[in-house]
DNA sequence: AACATGACAGGTC
DNA sequence: CGACCTGCCATGT
């Protein structure tokens, strides 16, 4: 079966954003870096705006390199995201992600 | 094919 | 800490 509908960079980093452990976060630039495009943290964005149905993927432990959820706070988004994450035991502090739970630079 | 857009990052001021 | 600018790529019109 050939389902090559959806481009095989979003695949990649939909598979890289799958294997982030729980109770853990890390950022755009990791992901794109460890799905082999360093520097292309926007095509990570990207791909999880359009994530595949059906499928289960964390993208809530995908936030960005300052350590925030990348939604306007108060958003839907940004509500849903932080109650996934404090669910898996990730303290956020002022919108900010705690430095141990972190995955990535600094 | 050109142009605008986007769940970003990194650097400068 | 915030506002701006540049780089990078896939998508949609």
């Amino acid at each position: 079966m050939k389902m090559k509908k959806t481009s095989d960079t979003y695949f990649r980093i939909w598979q890289t954003v799958k294997r982030i452990p729980k109770g853990k976060v890390t950022t755009y630039g990791e992901i794109a870096k460890r799905s082999g495009f360093p520097k292309q943290a926007r095509l990570v964005g990207y791909a999880l705006h359009h994530l595949p149905p059906g499928v289960n993927i964390p993208w809530h432990r995908v936030v960005n390199a300052q350590r925030r959820i990348s939604f306007p706070p108060g958003n839907e988004n940004y509500n849903r995201q932080k109650a996934l994450l404090e669910r898996e035991g990730v303290i956020i502090v002022k919108g900010k992600i705690l430095p141990e739970k972190f995955i990535g630079k600094k």
